[in-house]
RNA sequence: GGGUCGGUACCCAAGUGGACAAAGGGAGCAGACUGUAAAUCUGUCGGCACUGCCUUCGUAGGUUCGAAUCCUACCCGGCCCA
């Protein structure tokens, strides 16, 4: 096992640091960091996969990891990043949606005690932001940054730069609750480490300027780079939407499949970023997407370690199952046993036999597959040759299915476009 | 509070009395080519149904045969001034 630093470097996953004494002491002694996470949501998406890797990195070499839950600060908003003011999350939805987050950060760390001095914290930041008086705060950190600062910050500027919208106020502030959080932190547990993506820093570097300033410590920050496509859009961008952790939001089946359909390019970084392989494997898969890129070495091994860390190795057969099936295979020929062997992880309904008394229309079909949203939206895939039943495409928009397009078993396989597939199942 | 500019579909952005469900670009979706990749090209792109309806141009009224376009009031945002 390299040193920290050296796996780190070799990854890619050093942007930007305070000092480079991190790196240093990364590799000498047992630190805590920390990574915020803003419960925007219940569940973790894509957008949070590379921290959730850094933090399990920083535990599994030894150190204390923190994960913060933005209980206060989601009510605030980050404008990093955002070209509007955000809307507020009510209390309610802030307090399930850590509650959400929770079971999904147990994947990545280790929570239990038996992991000793490296034992796992999640903190919430409404337990001291939640409760602290204003004239306290504007005391005890406002008086340690000056506006100046403030408004120089990327963030900030760009916000201030665009004419259309501005900052309100309290977007402003969230800076200073950052770094409140930070010195916190570094009071409760000697955490001397904040990690975050490149678009933290001015965040990140403000709690550091305030715990040398109030306490006269040394604490570090610590940037990984923001994960882009190949043309530097964000990633996950041309999906349809997130891509959640929560299989109930997006199914093992879709979470595998979209890390299948890495880019060429990207799949050896996203590689060094969100698995665990050695450095030899990881290079010996760069070479063989540049040898035989159409076999998808790397990305099969991607889509295959991150799905089986977030939603573990049997629900990754599954699913590594059901695409081989339903990708590559003829499903007319196969017969029940692999069938329904293979399907157990594919996207599925059940359907009553006699739905297919007189045949049922196609349009129906996708329909109650929930593959289009409306009849219009079917037959406008049908029209354009976007939807086929077991693999062979749809000829019109009266076709029907019937008994015979029966698969062994009593499956009908249905397809939207190049990769979205449904199963239907009568009995 | 005053002045001023603005608020158009998922986003950006034209349109300034009828030919407007509304140009153009992006995103999205589908097709071709491929390797479940990228790039490129083509189609689609308010909604529902299927060929006819419904809703939309900040909100509410008004003028008009007819408004996103004109008038009035209000709401919201930017900038400048107090």
């Amino acid at each position: 096992m390299p040193r920290l630093s050296e796996d780190l470097a070799f990854r890619g996953l050093v942007h930007q640091c305070s000092d480079d004494a991190v790196l240093g002491a990364l590799d000498r002694e047992p630190l805590t960091g920390y990574i915020g996470f803003d419960p925007t949501a219940d569940s973790l998406h894509h957008g949070n996969l590379l921290q959730l890797c850094n933090l399990r990195r920083l535990q599994l070499a030894g150190h204390r990891p923190i994960a913060l839950a933005g209980g206060a600060t989601g009510f605030i908003g980050d404008p990093g990043g955002k070209s509007e003011e955000r809307n507020l999350l009510s209390i309610e939805q802030v307090a399930a949606n850590v509650a959400g987050i929770r079971p999904q950060l147990e994947r990545f760390l280790d929570f239990s005690p038996s992991s000793g001095a490296s034992q796992a914290i999640l903190a919430n930041n409404a337990d001291w932001l939640g409760t602290m008086p204003l004239i306290s705060f504007l005391r005890d950190v406002g008086k340690y940054v000056t506006v100046n600062q403030m408004v120089a910050k990327d963030s900030v500027r760009s916000r201030l730069d665009r004419l259309e919208h501005g900052i309100s106020y309290t977007e402003f502030s969230y800076m200073l609750l950052q770094a409140t959080d930070f010195l916190h932190l570094f009071d409760t547990y000697g955490c001397r480490l904040q990690l975050g993506g490149s678009d933290q820093w001015g965040n990140i570097v403000t709690g550091v300027d305030l715990i040398r300033k109030v306490r006269g410590a040394t604490a570090w920050a610590l940037t990984s780079p923001l994960v882009l496509r190949a043309d530097g859009t964000k990633f996950g961008k041309s999906e349809g939407g997130a891509i959640w952790l929560d299989p109930r939001r997006t199914s093992p089946f879709a979470f595998y499949q979209f890390l299948w359909r890495s880019e060429d390019a990207m799949v050896g970084t996203y590689l060094r970023y969100f698995t665990w392989l050695d450095h030899q494997e990881i290079l010996a898969l760069d070479e063989a997407t540049a040898a035989h890129p159409e076999r998808r070495e790397a990305h099969q091994a991607l889509a295959r370690e991150l799905t089986t860390l977030v939603h573990g190795e049997e629900e990754c057969r599954r699913v590594e199952r059901a695409a081989a099936a339903l990708y590559t295979e003829d499903v007319v020929s196969l017969d029940a046993a692999t069938l329904t062997m293979a399907l157990e992880g594919a996207p599925a309904s059940v359907l009553a036999p006699s739905e297919l008394d007189g045949g049922l229309e196609v349009v129906d079909a996708l329909m109650r597959s929930g593959l289009v949203a409306s009849k219009s939206q079917a037959r406008t895939a049908i029209e354009q040759g976007g939807a086929y039943v077991n693999n062979r495409r749809v000829a019109g928009i009266d076709a029907r299915i019937g008994a015979s397009d029966l698969l062994d078993g009593g499956y009908v396989l249905l397809r939207r476009g190049r990769r979205e597939l449904h199963l239907l199942s009568f009995r």
